[in-house]
DNA sequence: TCCCTAAAACTAATGTCGTTAGTTTTATTT
DNA sequence: AAATAAAACTAACGACATTAGTTTTAGGGA
């Protein structure tokens, strides 16, 4: 058909490239001044592949949103929920550890109710209510027990990014404690 | 002593006028220059009051958190811990739902570990303390507590506002639902 | 092999923003 | 009324995102 030229860059290595800079500098440093110099072009050749800076902001949530699923689904397969959503949380806290930057990208997409972004986070509220399935709840206990589980381990790996802990405690122990507390509670969440 | 000239604008005005674009506009918003316009000066004289717009950021940190502060402390003084920390919970999540540009700057301070700012999450943090004393934790176990009602309650908040959740639940039983889990977890959370 | 084509790089230019320097206005105190 | 200092201003600079228009480049078809 038409002529296929070269492609120089993909996407994936743009995506690489802004992810390094957020994880290294955090999100606000990403821009297409810091980007272009990454990649070693002009901040205009990178409208060639993709729509301008809101649009970066939506492909590295999505980004951001899928590589914290495959982090997800990875660590699991105990035989126990209980356990289960223990693994679960620990891999969800040490991805924005080792992420600070793209997990931060994971909830600024310049529109949050876009369908792409929203299909993205789909998997993820899947792969957590499919976790909480041996509670045997019902669906709508279900769905609220998922919101709960995210509230928690949204809010935990924001505050320590943050220092909105102190020094004071290991921080591993709250999540455990915290956890456990949580799905105690859950259990007699059931109408 | 020293002449006292005219104090046409001051601090409060300054963080009201910001505040009122981040809640309308979104934090992104708030900017020397739309800053400068909504208070009919010019951007250059805003660095009487203030020192750049890291240092806005910073003030406007505190300003939310101790507005934050203020609001959970008010609608308190039931009788049970359990009703409390409800109350408190709803307090929270209210105040986030009302000022989502001012919550936002809660945690965007430039430098989260400064001074000032821990100075000021600290009541936060000191208040839910309190409010967790009728469970008789030991103090570690108390300051896990915290840690985990602080992760639920940002989490929470979070979420609802970047349409974390769907739309086909009622977000405000989500909130009673988990805090009751998560009070129900805590009592066995002595070791 | 050579040309055609389209992707992807480039330069140049514009407007906005934060910030600095230097100047003028203004209100209070003496 | 004069002196003073806070707080406004204008002018200018550099960094940034973005647009327009141009050149380079590499693969597909003749």
């Amino acid at each position: 058909m038409s002529p296929r030229p070269k492609i120089a860059l993909n996407m994936n290595e743009i995506l690489l490239a802004a992810t390094d800079i957020a994880d290294e500098a955090g999100l606000h440093e990403v821009t297409l001044a810091t980007l272009a110099k990454k990649l070693s072009i002009r901040p205009p050749s990178l409208y060639n592949h993709f729509d301008g800076l809101p649009h970066l902001r939506k492909l590295m949530a999505i980004y951001g949103i899928e590589n914290l699923y495959a982090a997800l689904a990875d660590c699991m397969g105990s035989e126990s929920g209980d356990q289960d959503i223990m693994e679960l949380s620990k891999a969800y806290v040490l991805f924005a550890r080792k992420h600070p930057g793209l997990y931060e990208a994971t909830l600024a997409a310049p529109d949050p109710a876009d369908h792409e972004v929203q299909l993205a986070g789909k998997k993820i509220v899947d792969l957590a209510l499919s976790v909480l399935q041996s509670y045997s709840l019902s669906e709508e206990a279900s769905l609220h027990a998922v919101r709960g589980l995210r509230s928690i381990l949204h809010g935990f790996s924001t505050l320590e990014q943050n220092r909105g802990f102190g020094l004071a405690l290991n921080t591993d122990k709250s999540l455990e404690l915290i956890i456990k507390a949580f799905l105690a509670g859950i259990k007699e969440m059931n109408t």
